[in-house]
RNA sequence: CGCGGGGUAGAGCAGUUCGGUAGCUCGUCGGGCUCAUAACCCGGAGGUCGUGAGGUUCAAAUCCCACCCCCGCAA
């Protein structure tokens, strides 16, 4: 890796720090982290900062925050001054969260590369590790990539397939990924600079879109098979979680579940099939097809906690619909 | 001041409306039954009821006041 390298770093979220901190802990220079503005978030609105500020402070590494990018604007304006200034010759983007513009693309001499949670060109966009998860993937994996205008449709660096486990759950998955992801990056890095990667174009044509997880993605629904129940259940755990309504009216989170059942058709679909609190406990839940465990829940207002102590505190009887 | 729930034995909860010295389901410890058991039976330990030598009262987990902490939603 060229000691030359000035590395702009622009990511926000969790799955960003495992890669910068790669980046920091190699022989590369990194001379600035672009991250997004903090935001009001939790209870009473505490303003955040996102994780990489977070890391990227305790590295003493200068922090750039714009609102917007786009030229034009004010803060738009000072990024660009701000990037002549860092004069960076590669950007590294791992879930920063906005689109850059061409002029930010154009800039770096070696170019922005991506790290991407998916094996493009399946599962572009926001949320590809979760949907590959609720789709029942047996695999997913990351892919690096220079960027190009599209949304995640740049031609693609190196490739790392990352096995789904039938009941890895998306923080399994998140933090195998963000390693794979900062592992993955840097040998991109060094494949680059030695010249043995050859940039691949993608098919457009094989291309699917994973779209960022919304309120009613964490609706469940029993009147699918226990599969698709499960798989749901699992790649929205442990955040942002799904959900289910109980007789009384409050809702139920499911933590975690498997399969209890994968054949028998049920007519009440979110029945309450059978409550076990021996050890962790359980709660059978019938689905159209089959029926599902659920282990953890999370009562509405309560914390996280297992099928047996949900159970003891009377929250479910046998019978009782869910949906 | 974004909305709401809650702090009672190791765990999950009830009791607080109509104040009167604490209960349930488990766990735990001991014993019994059994070929055996996470099953069943008997018995025991374990709680200053978040904090304030606060207020009201003959009496507060229950009413009033202040503070601390936790959680869900929404972002």
């Amino acid at each position: 890796m060229g000691e030359k390298l000035r590395i702009l770093f622009m990511g926000t979220p969790d799955f960003a720090c495992a890669t910068l901190r790669a980046l920091c802990e190699s022989d590369t220079c990194v001379v600035g982290v672009v991250t997004q503005p903090d935001k009001p978030k939790g209870r009473g609105y505490t303003l955040m900062p996102p994780p990489v500020k977070v890391y990227a402070e305790e590295q003493g590494l200068p922090v750039y925050q714009p609102t917007t990018l786009k030229a034009g604007t004010e803060d738009g304006d000072a990024f660009a001054e701000t990037l002549r200034e860092l004069d960076p010759t590669l950007i590294v983007v791992v879930a920063y969260g906005k689109i850059l513009p061409a002029y930010v693309l154009e800039y770096p001499s070696l170019g922005c590369v991506n790290v991407h949670g998916s094996l493009l060109p399946a599962y572009r966009g926001a949320a590809p590790m979760q949907r590959a998860i609720i789709d029942g993937c047996s695999e997913t994996g990351i892919t690096t990539m220079y960027m190009a205008a599209g949304l995640d449709t740049g031609d693609m660096l190196l490739k790392r397939v990352v096995p789904i486990g039938e009941n890895d759950n998306f923080e399994d998955i998140h933090d195998r990924m963000a390693e794979v992801g900062a592992a993955l990056l840097l040998e991109t890095l060094e494949g680059l600079a030695a010249g043995t990667i050859v940039p691949q174009p993608q098919d457009d044509a094989l291309a699917t879109y994973a779209a960022k997880i919304e309120r009613e993605d964490c609706l469940l629904d029993f009147s699918r098979p226990a599969r698709e129940v499960h798989n749901r259940i699992r790649g929205l755990s442990p955040i942002p979680l799904s959900s289910a309504a109980m007789p009384n009216g409050k809702r139920v989170k499911i933590i975690a579940s498997m399969v209890a059942d994968e054949v028998t058709p049920h007519e009440r679909v979110g029945e309450i099939l059978s409550i076990d609190a021996v050890g962790e406990g359980r709660v059978e839940i019938a689905c159209a097809v089959g029926s599902i465990y659920a282990l953890r829940l999370l009562p509405e207002g309560k914390g996280r906690m297992t099928a047996a102590d949900f159970i003891r505190g009377r929250r479910v009887e046998a019978g009782d619909i869910w949906g």
